[in-house]
DNA sequence: ATATATTATGGCATATAATGGCAGAAGATA
DNA sequence: TATCTTCTGCCATTATATGCCATAATATAT
């Protein structure tokens, strides 16, 4: 499962870094190098190949005339981009992305489970920076529901 | 499974590039790269053929009685052409499939699964642009209907 | 502490993608 | 048959993506 936080740059190319540990977990979990990232609120989602494909054999099952759910489909369908990653363990994040998720140079990582969140870290800053403790202690409870 | 989107432009002749990643799927997945495309909502779809014979192969189960299905048959096959992709990558979309939707210089390629919407672009930011991430997080309930 | 390996990232060269332009081929119309 | 239109292949251009090498920083081992 991917865990921690990581704070990397991008290159002017849009390329950036996958952490390391990350990685591993691709190799060791997944045999596979090649995330599918899509945005999200105001961050990306990397999901390794595998846990997608997972959703699109779900997704694929949804009736052409069915159209909430047909543009539901088109929503997560039509922002998300294979990324594969390079020899040095980049990956390249497309214009369109970086614009949504306003990302120009600084990042962060975050292993979420089966999942990786990117954030800019302006926006990381806003959201999760001071008070983030205060909020954790107070909303913690919730997860009681789930065995904790 | 076709994914993501991109916005490309059409020549005045009425040919627009499929994206590389599209092509690529049609190269590994289906070994053939010919479309069949047909009018949809206000939309086109484009289905890679095997994609295509799959569909009629379920529609000529329909008995002739039920004219209610006969007309949207005939409306489906009635507009449904042929288009192969040449060597530069790109398809003739046909004048009247082009005028049905609209379709003049600017167009969006949205990959959904196992065919490809072809938008103009006007209509797509009507209808997809600002306010959809919003109305996803309203409607995306209705893919818990399908295990999600 | 020093040497060695690994990680993150910048820079550059090359490949590929998207697309405009043009010319000949094919087909339609008069 | 002559003329016009649309289709189709090919070349050229530009922007973007990709691969590779170099370096600096960090971690690991001896």
């Amino acid at each position: 499962m991917f865990r921690g936080r990581y704070e990397h740059t991008m290159t002017k190319t849009g390329r950036v870094s996958i952490p390391s540990k990350f990685r591993e977990v691709c190799r060791k979990k997944y045999s596979d190098e090649t995330f599918v990232i899509t945005n999200f609120d105001r961050y990306l989602i990397a999901y390794p190949m595998r846990e997608w494909n997972e959703l699109e054999k779900k997704l694929s099952k949804v009736s052409i005339t069915d159209s909430e759910a047909v543009s539901s489909i088109r929503y997560l369908m039509g922002n998300a981009v294979d990324c594969p990653v390079d020899n040095q363990g980049r990956v390249l994040i497309p214009q369109s992305l970086r614009s949504y998720a306003t990302i120009e140079t600084e990042v962060v990582l975050v292993g979420m489970l089966k999942k990786i969140e990117i954030w800019s870290k302006e926006i990381w800053e806003k959201e999760n920076g001071s008070g983030a403790f205060e909020t954790f202690i107070q909303s913690r409870e919730v997860l009681a529901g789930y065995g904790l």
